[in-house]
DNA sequence: AATTGAAATGTAAGCGATTACAAAACTGGA
DNA sequence: TCCAGTTTTGTAATCGCTTACATTTCAATT
């Protein structure tokens, strides 16, 4: 079919650096890798080869050789909204300045997607997963500990996890939330939170604000909480569908973000003033929360820290071979415009 | 320097199933490559052996000896927002449903970034590389070109580059959307746009707009074109400079759907009604279009499309040995809230 | 039964690196 | 000058896989 003769790019190899600097492979290599111990003159020599060959190393191969991974993976539900990805760019960054790559790959919410990603990870060679949350079938664990690969959970802390985790307790911060709701005179509360299967973050969130809501002498009602897939479409409809279960509520907590950007929306479409008529809640924080109109309140989250906490964590288990250790991420609540005061 | 101790996972190898199969590595290989080549009888066998070892291969030990790559590179200017979320998302799917992984780094827009990127993907192995739009240092491309490493660049058309593309004409979308806004009445526009340095969409797309105006006899003076970080914030300043240099104008072009946000958030802070008094367009149509209030009218572009093909275009090139060829992509006006009639 | 060619399998040499271990080249006394 | 101890370098095995080439197996002919 095509006449493309075959490609030859022939790969500059340690091999031909050697010879261009007339020293053995070994020393080539530990010029990379153990610098201290060659001669000044030796590393000169080695030096002039490598910059007039344009030779880099093969990373997959020192990886195979060295029996040290040169990839980390990470699992995130989704890269379509903003939740995830500061974080995990952090981590990129992080471990990128350590020459370590991060392979990033997306489950869509589904827990059989997630486990297939880790087994196409673990194939891929990573050796070391971030996932995010603690709540999946066991086998997705069991899989990768019998791999024996280090991991981590993140965005999320659960006391009662035994996954090395890094993240921020939901149920409090939900709580706290609530708190903020309930001081500023609300009682009459409607919840719109996302799908709570395999979703610990959301199952917390949704149960901290009941909790506390619950403390304080005011337990919401089951009908008042809705649960609703991760778009702003179905977090509208979920918005007129709580108005029409009741129409008395004066406080709309969303489970995230992009959630209450949908109830917002729709509210302001219905002709409903927020928070004039009705406040609404966020929950991440994320850039969108300061676009819309008014600006979101909301639970601020450290995203960037906590990304870069687990690439460290994670690094230090590859590389130096530690225990990945839990560690709680603090947060604390963005007081904007979408939560006003009733009298 | 610690005492690290070694990692003893013991990975199931070839070898292994080798053993337990009683056949040799050649035929555990093929089995995987080339699966005509065995008898039913030994195929069983092996299926049995890989069965009860749990073996699954090294993805990476495989594109070393065979030489061919097991995983290709995307390099975005940004995880943060959306943009480049779903066409990237549509070609990880694609490549994965192949048995290769796509690393995607970004540049925060820095082209000296791109370049690190670049060497370091390669260095990663990866095949084949997308990268986005056409405008940066010559030493980029050459770069990859010297290193034989098959790549398209997408999200930009342009006739007069020589890289290959999988993109959309830029230029011609915004001018159709200023044949649009010409349409509704408006004579008096401003202009919000991203930067241009090493930006060559944000540069066809603000020429597009002043090609259109001028075109029908209502040129753009300069100073009614504002350049403007990607950012929301930074859109809003930019809103309150162009209203204080022509508070005649009656709408704002933006140079992509964040930096309208921004602006018609600042709009309707000031209380000016949009698009009553002032309308504003955006450009990408990215999930946050429709969670705006009024919903932003915006140049849809096929995101997911645009990442399948560069996706096969790459893989075509890695595998197959084609060369990549370069490919138009449709777009279109979405009409929705935020550009309103003048009379 | 012998022959033969195709089909199935095995052997072993890489792929591009790292790293024990061995050998060689320096050191500085005695 | 010689020797022991340190540094520096080289040799070659290895990582987990693919694949050219060699060998064996087997069914179909004669």
């Amino acid at each position: 079919m095509d006449t493309d003769g075959p490609k030859k790019s022939t790969r500059v190899t340690l091999q031909d650096v050697a010879n261009a600097a007339r020293v053995s492979t070994a020393t080539v290599s530990r010029y990379f890798n153990n610098r201290d111990a060659l001669r000044p003159e030796t590393i000169r020599q080695v030096e002039r080869a490598i910059e007039t060959l344009g030779y880099y190393p093969d990373l997959n191969a020192r990886a195979l050789a060295s029996r040290r991974p040169s990839t980390l993976g990470a699992i995130i539900p989704t890269t379509e909204n903003a939740i995830f990805a500061e974080g995990v760019e952090a981590m990129q960054s992080w471990l990128m300045a350590r020459d370590i790559m991060l392979m990033t790959v997306s489950t869509r919410y589904d827990s059989e997607v997630e486990f297939e990603q880790v087994r196409r990870l673990v194939a891929h060679g990573v050796g070391g997963l971030m996932l995010i949350g603690n709540a999946r079938p066991a086998k997705t664990i069991e899989f990768i500990r019998t791999h024996n690969i280090p991991f981590c959970t993140a965005w999320s802390f659960q006391a009662e996890s035994t996954n090395p985790q890094i993240g921020f307790n939901n149920f409090a911060a939900a709580y706290k939330m609530g708190e903020q709701i309930l001081k500023k005179g609300h009682r009459t509360i409607g919840v719109i939170g996302g799908l709570t299967q395999d979703n610990d973050r959301a199952t917390d969130r949704i149960k901290g604000i009941s909790q506390c809501f619950a403390d304080h002498g005011f337990p919401i009602p089951q009908e008042r909480i809705l649960e609703t897939p991760y778009q702003p479409e179905d977090s509208a409809t979920a918005l007129d569908e709580l108005l029409r279960r009741a129409p008395e509520v004066t406080v709309i907590f969303c489970g995230n973000d992009v959630l209450a950007a949908g109830a917002l929306h729709r509210a302001q479409d219905r002709g409903i003033d927020v928070p004039g008529q009705i406040s609404i809640t966020g929950f991440d924080d994320i850039g969108l929360a300061k676009i819309l109109q008014p600006q979101l309140t909301t639970v601020h989250l450290p995203h960037r820290f906590m990304g870069e906490m687990a690439a460290q964590a994670l690094y230090d288990a590859v590389i130096h071979n530690e225990p990945v250790k839990s560690l709680e991420m603090p947060f604390s609540i963005r007081e904007r415009g979408t939560l006003g005061t009733l009298e």
